[in-house]
DNA sequence: TAAATCCTGTCA
DNA sequence: TGACAGGATTTA
């Protein structure tokens, strides 16, 4: 569900909410939620422990503790991180609970399943997913010249380079198709094959869809909200996402879909080469 | 490079 | 009823 935007708009909303709690109790009802921790263990590690605050890492939302560990959680396609006022709920996805000082749950609800948490302890290593992540695209690091680096001499399609994680960190199929739509790019198009004019356009455009729509809180499509329940408001500014056969806001051809690396793909004929 | 997999919900 | 869904990993 949520990607970068929407993952920085959660951080967000819950950080200043969430700095200087304890967590008095942790809850756990979807064991396979944590990754091959067992819910005893992490209910022993983080009883008691204080929230320092809240990072963003990709698509990964970092819970800081104030000793130094950290919680990660990846909401995959369906996750929901909300807090709200403590008390019984019999709510059908909700599978993690961390009560808190204040009289709030900080509650995890994801209707798929597909959701993880890794428990991180301070100076350890990273697991895996998260250290081989791709650099932040709105880093200060992530220049035209990286970008460049990155797709040189890649003969797979442009689109399915932008979702990988490990190339960089944070674009999934709303914003991979946005950006391409900015820029002018067919999502088809060899990565390794873009013209310097076409980089730079392809740059700026991640830059300039990812830093817009976080400013708009979001997409949401279906499921997604903020930390406090709050939908956001991309999906009205959408370019092509879910448009198939409306007008191109640039042109007016109507916006096809096809299937890119598997995943479904909206684009403009006509602007889009 | 693609398909299968993990899941449930929604929509045509 | 089947297709599809904002993700990522594993397998073929």
């Amino acid at each position: 569900m949520p990607e970068l935007p929407e993952v920085e708009t959660i951080k967000r909303s819950l950080a200043p909410r969430l700095l200087g709690r304890t967590i008095l109790a942790v809850e756990v009802r979807l064991p396979k939620l944590l990754a091959g921790m067992e819910p005893a263990a992490l209910a022993r590690r983080l009883v008691g422990q204080v929230i320092g605050g809240m990072d963003r890492r990709g698509k990964y939302l970092l819970l800081e503790l104030a000793a130094g560990d950290r919680v990660a959680f990846h909401l995959r396609m369906s996750g929901r991180l909300v807090l709200r006022a403590a008390g019984p709920t019999e709510e059908p996805h909700a599978y993690l609970f961390f009560h808190l000082t204040g009289g709030e749950d900080l509650v995890y609800v994801d209707p798929r399943k597909f959701g993880r948490l890794y428990y991180l302890s301070a100076g350890e290593k990273l697991p895996p997913p998260l250290f081989a992540l791709g650099p932040e695209p709105l880093g200060a690091d992530f220049t035209p010249s990286l970008l460049a680096e990155i797709l040189a001499g890649r003969r797979g399609a442009i689109k399915p380079v932008l979702l990988d994680q490990r190339l960089i960190a944070g674009i999934g199929n709303i914003y991979a198709d946005e950006i391409l739509h900015r820029a002018g790019i067919h999502p088809r198009r060899p990565a390794g094959g873009l013209k310097e004019d076409e980089l730079r356009r392809l740059y700026d455009a991640i830059r300039g869809v990812l830093t817009e729509a976080i400013s708009y809180r979001g997409t949401s499509k279906r499921d997604y909200v903020d930390g406090e329940g709050r939908p956001g408001d991309y999906q009205e500014r959408l370019a092509v996402y879910g448009r198939a056969d409306e007008p191109c806001r640039v042109c007016g051809h109507p916006i096809r879909r096809i299937v890119v690396g598997g995943r479904g793909t909206y684009f403009c004929p006509v602007c889009q080469v």
